[in-house]
DNA sequence: GTTCCGCATGAATCGATAG
DNA sequence: ACTATCGATTCATGCGGAA
C-alpha cells in the first residue's frame, strides 16, 4: 500500500501516471473565481477550457471499471447561476466520459447569510462519470438503517422470535422472521445528508471526511487506488490511506502538500506493514 | 379573483394570454419518454425542440417582476443521465431567460428498486428562471421554525398565519412580537424536503400541494396571477385558488381538465366572495 | 379512541424476451 | 442490430380494518 503526494500542476503531473491505473478519482476542483489568492482564480468563461485537458488525462488513467466523482457547484455571477458546470458535462461527454449519475450533497449547516433575492445555498453536485457502462460498485458497503417503518414494526417481535431455533428456518414462520430481520438495512439514495466540517484546517474548501469515505467504500476495495488531483489539505488521501487504499494526491500549492504530509505521517508510522511504502515526490 | 381552466395544447393556448400578465409560472411538464399513455411521450432527443416554443410564450406572458419555476428531472437512457435538461437551460438563456437558481426537491419517499450500478433517485430539480434581475420575492412568507427544516410541515403554513394584525404594527408590543418571530424563525435554504403523495388520497398528483404552496407564498401575493401550463390533475391551480390568487391552468388531456374542475368547484362555492369569478373555457 | 398491521401505490431502472 | 414491452426489484407513505 503506497501513498504518494505530488506537488505541481495537475495538468502536468497527471501525465506521469500510467494508463488504466486508478480505481476512483474523487476531487473538488477550485470553483470558478473562488479562492483567487491560492489558485489564481479561473474565471467562469474560461473554466471549461481550463478543465478539459485535465479531464482528458483523468480519462486516460482511470481503469475501465473505475469511477470519477466531481464535487462542484456553479457560483452566482451577476444574479445568475453560471452555466460552466453544464458546459463542462457536455464537453466531457464529447471526450468519451459517460455521465452516469448526479448525487446531491445536502449540506445541513450551509454557509449563513441573507440576500434579497436568494436563499442560502445548501447543496452541491457530486457528478459521477464513468469510462464504461460496467464499473465496480459495492453497494452493500454503504447500506444504511431503514426508516421508522421497520423499527416500529420490528419492535413487536419478541426476543424468542428473533433467536428462534435455526432448525425452524425453512418453515413458513421462521423464514418470514428471517426476511424481516434482513430488512433492517436499506440501500441509500442519491441524496447524501452530511454536515460540512467546522474545523477548517486552513484549507478553504475542505469537505467532511464522510464524503470521500462514502465514495471510497462504494467504488473501491482494499488495495485499490484512489486519486485526488486537487488534494487541498489532503482529506481524500488521508481517508483513503486509513481505509487501506493506495492513494495519490496532487496539489499546486506547496503549503497544502506540506499539510497533507504532516497529516499522513503519524498514520503511516503506526499502521503500515513492512511492505507498505510512503513516497513523497516533487517537494 | 378568477380561476380559468383551458383545455388544449399549451403551445396554442398560451398565445391567448396577454403580455406581462402572469406573476408566477409553476409547472411540471411531462418528462421525456414519460407518461406516454397520456401525453404521447416526447423523446429525449426532441425535448428541447418541443419545449422551446412554449418557453418563449411563457417569457412573453410573464411580468418583468415574475418568476418561472420548472420542475423537471432527466431520465436514464442506456445507463447514462440524459442531457436534455442542461440543453434546455442553455437554450432558454439564449431566449432571454435568466437562470437565477436551482432548488432541490428531496423526495423522501422515492421510487423503490435495486440495480447493479445505481441507487434510487431521490431528488428532482426546481429550476428558477426570471425575466429580469429585479423580481418579487417575499421571503418572510416562507420562514420556518428554527431547527430541522424537514420537521416543519409546510401544510401548517396557512395563509392566515402570515397576515400579521395591522393594528399591532408600530406599537412597542408589535415590535416585540416581530423580534420574537425573528428569533424563532429562520429563512429556509434552497433544499426542500417533501414526500410525494401516494395514490391513496383519491387523486394522484404529480407533486404534493406543499410544493406549489411554498413557491406561491414566496413569489406572489393575494390577487396575483399563477399559471400552470401543464396542469395535470390541477394541484397548482387548486392551491392557488385556495390562497386567493388568480389562477390559469392548461392541459391537453380533457380528463385532467374535468378532474381539475371537479376539485375546484366545491372550494369556489364555499369560499368565494361575490366579486369572485370562475371561468371554464374550451371544454 | 388509540395503536398496530396489511396493503396498494408510485414522473424508476435494468435485463431479458419478442417483433 | 435496434426498438418496444414486461417482470423483478424495492421502500416510504397513508388509508382502512383489527386488536
Amino acid at each position: 500500500m503506497i501513498t504518494r503526494i505530488y506537488h505541481g500542476d495537475s495538468g502536468e503531473k497527471l501525465r506521469e501516471i500510467a494508463d488504466d491505473a486508478v480505481d476512483l478519482i474523487i476531487t473538488s476542483p477550485p470553483y470558478a473565481d473562488q479562492r483567487k489568492n491560492t489558485y489564481g482564480g479561473i474565471s467562469p468563461d474560461q473554466y471549461v477550457e481550463w478543465f478539459s485537458p485535465i479531464s482528458l488525462q483523468l480519462l486516460r488513467i482511470l481503469k475501465p471499471t473505475g469511477t470519477f466523482i466531481l464535487n462542484i457547484k456553479e457560483k452566482v455571477v451577476n444574479g445568475e447561476r453560471s452555466t460552466y458546470v453544464m458546459e463542462l458535462v457536455l464537453t466531457m461527454r464529447k471526450q468519451g466520459w459517460l455521465w452516469t449519475e448526479e448525487f446531491i450533497w445536502h449540506k445541513k449547516n450551509c454557509y449563513p447569510g441573507k440576500w434579497p433575492n436568494r436563499f442560502r445555498d445548501a447543496w452541491e453536485r457530486l457528478i459521477q462519470f464513468n469510462k464504461s457502462r460496467k464499473f465496480n460498485m459495492y453497494q452493500e458497503a454503504v447500506m444504511v438503517p431503514m426508516g421508522d417503518w421497520a423499527n416500529a414494526r420490528l419492535k413487536n417481535l419478541s426476543a424468542t422470535d428473533k433467536t428462534r431455533d435455526p432448525s425452524k428456518v425453512g418453515s413458513g414462520f421462521g423464514k418470514k422472521i428471517a426476511n424481516w430481520l434482513e430488512r433492517e438495512k436499506a440501500y441509500p439514495t442519491n441524496v447524501l445528508h452530511l454536515a460540512t466540517e467546522c474545523g477548517n484546517r486552513g484549507h478553504s474548501a475542505a469537505f467532511p471526511e464522510e464524503l470521500p469515505e462514502w465514495f471510497i467504500q462504494l467504488f473501491t476495495r482494499e488495495d485499490d487506488t484512489v486519486l485526488d488531483p486537487f488534494m487541498g489539505s489532503g482529506t481524500t488521501v488521508l481517508v483513503a490511506q486509513r481505509m487501506r487504499r493506495n492513494a495519490i494526491g496532487i496539489d499546486i500549492v506547496s503549503d497544502y502538500c506540506e499539510m497533507a504530509r504532516s497529516r499522513l505521517r503519524p498514520v503511516q508510522l503506526s499502521l503500515f506493514t513492512p511492505e507498505d511504502g510512503y513516497e513523497e515526490a516533487q517537494f
